[in-house]
DNA sequence: GCTAAATTACCTATTGGTAGGTAGATTGTC
DNA sequence: GACAATCTACCTACCAATAGGTAATTTAGC
């Protein structure tokens, strides 16, 4: 019995495809007409689900922000530590690549004066999320002697952020994701993990 | 007398407003109706100068790469010391981004998958023309003890790239440029200038 | 009078989006 | 348990706007 809080089979069907041209393509690179085309269905059957681009865009920022946020309390949950905190965290940017896609919100965030303002919102909302984790965890790392680096931990949050995502574009763009796993490895060095 | 190899005035006028476009907007979310509105011609004359789009991106590319090219060449013959001629390649970004823009090329990449072969062949000659300069100028400044890093020249080069762009991506989408001024710094501290 | 540079007037394909309808399942009410 | 009302998930058939691009023609300068 499918709730309004329970999107339909078809409904996560169209996220999966749209995040995934999203992910290798962009958000102004893609259509309506290419998630049918996908699905077979009609343009029409996504308007049904998804009323318009910006409301399906939203959809999967809010997603893919729900996702990460599982992601990071996992590693919280699992992970002894801030040195393999951080690195299971390098690791999730790592099999995005492995995936030959960009992050949702990297991808995005290119492409934020483009997009209506609800997106945006939510993207800002997203990158704040990882920078208060990644604070969190840097601040706790560098208190417990674990972990060495300088100046402000949301600096170096901010840092980090900025390092991997940047890394994972030109990686993507030159096709050699060893490239990604050497700067990884550097950036973690950086923060004494 | 304007000659094949010297562009008239209405062809800079035009790569200068697409170069504009895409380093706020990106090469898929902008239109020739954009330049000819902007430049008040029409579409058509456009086409005169630049027959397509492809060719229209391929020519902002080269003279793109150009221009840095000039740029680092003025490095070299100005700047002594590696630390300084890596502090003035950082102040480059620092200024495309003081002008609200994007790397012309950075954001080219995230688009990569989209892009004619023709663009994507330049880009990656971009990218490369500057991990060449950077690995020249970390080579020669670690054997004169003047710079301090881990690892293979071109690695830390390759870095040192992929962060600034991804620091720049970001600040430019949470609006605050003095976030990449902390991550510039925190990069020239790692290679220890 | 030649050439460069721009024009008008189109073209086709695609964009995001809408109107109206329908088969089938789910509901509420007597 | 019958039956009408409603809802879900799709459909066909459109729409206006915009995309990149073209052909033929006019204008401006040497």
């Amino acid at each position: 019995m499918p709730r309004k809080t329970e999107p339909t089979d078809t409904a996560q069907k169209i996220l999966d495809i749209a995040q995934r041209l999203v992910q290798t393509r962009g958000f102004n690179a893609f259509s309506y007409a290419d998630i049918a085309a996908a699905l077979h269905i009609t343009k029409a059957s996504l308007h049904y689900h998804f009323a318009s681009k910006a409301e399906l865009g939203l959809k999967l920022i809010e997603r893919y922000d729900r996702n990460f946020l599982d992601l990071l309390s996992a590693i919280d949950a699992e992970a002894a530590g801030a040195a393999h905190k951080i690195r299971r965290y390098v690791a999730i940017y790592a099999s995005v690549l492995r995936g030959n896609r960009m992050c949702l919100c990297g991808m995005m965030a290119v492409e934020f004066a483009t997009l209506p303002k609800s997106m945006r919102g939510a993207l800002e909302r997203f990158f704040e999320m990882n920078e208060r984790w990644l604070a969190a965890v840097l601040d706790r790392g560098r208190a417990d002697g674990e972990l060495k680096f300088a100046g402000s931990t949301i600096e170096a949050a901010q840092f980090l952020l900025g390092a991997l995502e940047g890394s994972m574009m030109l990686a993507r763009s030159q096709g050699a994701a060893a490239r990604f796993d050497a700067a990884a490895g550097r950036l973690l060095a950086e923060v004494g993990a």
